[in-house]
DNA sequence: CGAGCATATTCCGATATCGGCATACGTCAA
DNA sequence: TTGACGTATGCCGATATCGGAATATGCTCG
């Protein structure tokens, strides 16, 4: 069934849900409690399709999950698909701190030289 | 000169970079030192001209550097554009625990019925 | 310089993305 | 039931993605 595809479906994997800045917007935003799709719409200054449409991703990513109240449907966090994303890059602190090791040693060097120079 | 685009450049952000299995997967293959890139499409299975790619659009999100060695071209890791990405990620640590938590104390009381059930 | 290896770029097709707009669906309340 | 509100879906256009294949560029050595 599979033809080429372009890109890994947006709807597939985490890491490409979260690769869009409205959904990570819309994460945070969820942090302080459930909220109905105007609302997340109105604060983060987007359509209702277009906030519909996020949060249809990350539905089907698991990243929220929603229910029904009344007319409204509440949608809710569901932060643990967000753990591998911290552990993968986790996984690379020791790179990066190396990295600011080098940096800082790299500043070091620029002072000792200007003082030295003077 | 922007007209209306489709999705964030993958080569603006670390984020939509790394929504890439294959790039996340060089990402990897660099922890263990810097390596050229027909040595990165082998160990990946994939093409030279698809290593290449995949190298420029690391690049050009600073997660790796590049330094000419004769006749190859040597990749080598700079992690530091990951940390943004931990720490958004680890900024919901506290929900996925709670979400375990919940998960957890579930667990528990069907063992605690259980366990009265008999 | 010219051969040859290493890498990058270009062009292509198929597909997916995102935003906007219109509209369908669903639920409640009178 | 009908109306009104809240939400989801469908379709469109512009654009970007990815992989493959061919080809261009770069660098080194004889």
């Amino acid at each position: 069934m599979l033809e080429r595809m372009a890109r890994a479906a947006t709807t597939s994997d985490v890491f490409n849900a979260i690769a869009e800045p409205q959904r990570r917007e819309i994460l945070v935003l969820l942090r302080s409690g459930e909220r109905p799709v105007t609302e997340l719409a109105r604060e983060l200054g987007m359509t209702q399709p277009g906030a519909s449409k996020h949060l249809r991703v990350l539905r089907e990513v698991g990243l929220v999950r929603d229910r029904q109240a009344g007319r409204q449907r509440l949608y809710d966090l569901d932060a643990r698909g967000l753990r591998p994303v911290h552990e993968w890059a986790g996984g690379f602190e020791r790179f990066w701190n190396e990295s600011f090791d080098r940096l800082d040693a790299y500043v070091q060097d620029l002072k000792q030289e200007k003082e030295e120079g003077r």
